[in-house]
DNA sequence: ATGCCTTATTTCATAAGA
């Protein structure tokens, strides 16, 4: 299996790299992040026609999931029950179930600064996720939880840690959360970077950031044991954030040797 | 060269991103 995650910054204005992309690099499983696509408008026959089948979970002008399957869509859940809001529950978590693994779609708050009331929803929802994952992985299916964690989980996951001090993103608060996922048996999936020493998987779109390879790795990849064990490879796709109108971040891929249960399509 | 910000909308300004 072939599993990806990318937060594509609008997926409306990212469709046409995010098909040629599919077609190039034949995911079998894609989670997407900052679809920000209204209910209803979300391109289904455009990626549709490329053999996927899609569960997104929308709340307009911001935010957004979804997941992308050709081996099969089930058991979908938008949100998690206790998902904090702010103040109302916004589209940030999406799960399904593909080929017997349990796929989860994350978008992590940003938190702003740490003096904005968002820092503390950031790390409430982190908590929240923690305790329903706990629940989930009593089962005895493959569980993997991608997205954009808004979270750099060491220093050298930010290409100046000086310059973070006092910001979001690094802080031990921030880190402590990322840890007590790890502690329910999450193992960190740390995609080869295949440029340069440091996996970083964002780049501002201010100042050539992406040309001085100033990052961060703050997209990641959870996975249960029984997946963590039959993973191959991955990479991050640096190669998707060059050229013309790309997304800030770039997509992580990652093989593992996990047998679909189920017909693909 | 990968090349110095981009997206969405209550649009010609603002909020959000991290």
């Amino acid at each position: 299996m072939r599993l990806a995650t990318w937060n594509v910054n609008s997926v409306k204005a990212r469709l046409p790299r995010l098909l040629d992309w599919l077609a190039d690099t034949k995911p079998d499983v894609v989670c997407l992040q900052e679809t920000k696509c209204p209910d209803g408008a979300f391109p289904v026959a455009e990626v549709g026609a490329l053999g996927y089948a899609v569960a997104s979970h929308s709340d307009g002008r911001w935010n957004g999931v979804a997941i992308l399957s050709r081996v099969g869509l089930t058991d979908v859940t938008l949100g998690f029950p206790g998902e904090p809001g702010f103040p109302d529950p916004e589209a940030r978590a999406l799960s399904a179930t593909c080929a017997g693994l349990r796929v989860w779609s994350v978008y992590v708050p940003n938190g702003r600064t740490l003096d904005d009331p968002h820092y503390g929803y950031k790390l409430t929802w982190l908590g929240a996720l923690r305790d329903t994952l706990e629940v989930e992985l009593t089962g005895s299916a493959p569980l993997v939880v991608c997205g954009d964690f808004n979270v750099a989980p060491t220093d050298a996951d930010v290409w100046d840690p000086a310059l973070f001090t006092g910001s979001t993103h690094v802080t031990p608060a921030e880190r402590a959360a990322l840890a007590a996922l790890r502690d329910l048996g999450l193992a960190d999936v740390v995609p080869t970077p295949m440029k340069g020493p440091h996996p970083f998987t964002y780049w501002d779109y201010r100042a050539g950031m992406f040309h001085q390879n100033k990052g961060m790795r703050i997209d990641l990849v959870y996975a249960s044991a029984p997946f963590a064990r039959v993973v191959r490879a991955a990479y991050v796709d640096r190669e998707a954030r060059k050229g013309k109108g790309p997304s800030d971040h770039a997509p992580i891929v990652v093989d593992a040797d996990l047998v679909p249960a189920v017909e693909t399509f």
